[in-house]
DNA sequence: AGGAAAAATGTCCAATTGTTCAGTTGTAGG
DNA sequence: CCTACAACTGAACAATTGGACATTTTTCCT
């Protein structure tokens, strides 16, 4: 399927070039890698000339950094499917059909990641949104009774974000879900050991056990 | 501290020339990403001609490849300090540190991981050595009395993958080893719970609980 | 020693790259 | 309407790229 000069989607007005290409600098590094993010590739997606690019951003390291910012600002930071209500059985979900979703941000972001490593001047964004991350679940973990210190907040966003880079890489929401699911059993178990609350029932639905399989 | 002609390291002898170049190649994605990945700075690296590359791997593509065996040929594929010893304590040692150790070909690995998911030809490379990893994994998991489905040793994997990934862009091997100490107590108490051997003391030194702190 | 095969080199080339620039088109405010 | 300014374009250019090729060097075998 040859998509021809406005590379599918609807007519550009004009003033939109630049979110334009910002949209196709994300989808051009998620499918052709950092290697082909190159100022005519970027902008035939985008439908427009190449030296656009240049007048916007002015350099390619430039179009990156803002395209990262970009991507980052339209990522979703929630880690519950009901934020503050301490049920484990709400962390994390949907989270394979968020990659399923849109694997071109999360591709995207992962590249970038990686080239922060040679590039200093992207680590805050990286380290950013990481801390947001963290904190987000510290927060959830802790209204779930967890009691997590910053050790095991690390190690579970650890594990969420190696399931994904790996859904992502070869595939396999099932086995994501089904991992989360372990996942999620063996923080109740945590919980109901360290909690005493809970295993007296006076913090109410807070580290109950349900049914492994659905 | 610019290092001329041969590029740090004693003077290669005649017939070692793919090898540098493997070696070569390895460093220069992880340290300057795939999109320098040239002849000349794989050449300029290995002290050789950039001619050399084409005569011995013919295409960049090849080249990438084979440099991608070699990396996991010369990977180490051990999860446990002690295996086969059911010691859930010597799970993951040495991890953070592993890292530390040769950051090169873990970055190089990760970068590839990504590019498998452009190019068909390198997945099976990916796949296997997950599969490698995994297997491993499950067997440890079984001795230490675990009782690990298939979605229990991916999750632990995948919080093992995203400790070193995260180690890796970020940085701190402390928080690393802390975060193993926490995966390894959630592990135990797992064990305790689904091992009635363990709980009447059959089984040894399985499923044993040690002090957190040390 | 001699000759064949493999390893290694230097040179060349078309294609693609990032960037510059002079010019054109569209738009908002007076 | 018109003018100033931003968005946008097409053409140009030097540098770098992957790859091809003919040639030289090294090694190994008889």
């Amino acid at each position: 399927m040859a998509v021809s000069a406005r590379e599918s989607g609807g007519s550009r007005r004009y003033g939109q070039g630049r979110e334009a290409l910002l949209q196709a600098a994300v989808q051009v590094v998620a499918d052709q890698g950092l290697r082909n993010l190159t100022y005519r590739a970027v902008a035939r997606k985008a439908g427009v000339a190449h030296a656009l690019v240049a007048h916007h951003f002015g350099s390619r390291e430039a179009l990156l950094t803002a395209a990262l910012r970009f991507s980052l600002d339209n990522s979703v930071t929630t880690i519950s499917a009901r934020p503050g209500s301490g049920d484990l059985d709400a962390l994390f979900v949907g989270l394979s059909t968020l990659v399923e979703a849109n694997p071109h941000d999360q591709a995207f972001q992962y590249e970038l990641i990686l080239e922060s490593r040679r590039r200093p001047e992207l680590r805050p964004y990286v380290v950013d949104i990481y801390q947001t991350y963290v904190n987000a679940l510290h927060a959830e973990l802790e209204h779930a009774g967890v009691q997590p210190d910053v050790a095991l907040t690390h190690v579970i966003y650890a594990a969420a974000d190696g399931l994904v880079f790996h859904q992502l890489t070869i595939g396999n929401p099932d086995l994501t879900e089904r991992s989360l699911q372990r996942l999620r059993s063996l923080l109740k178990t945590r919980c109901q050991d360290s909690d005493p609350a809970a295993a007296t029932g006076i913090a109410g639905r807070r580290c109950e056990e349900r049914g492994l399989q659905e």
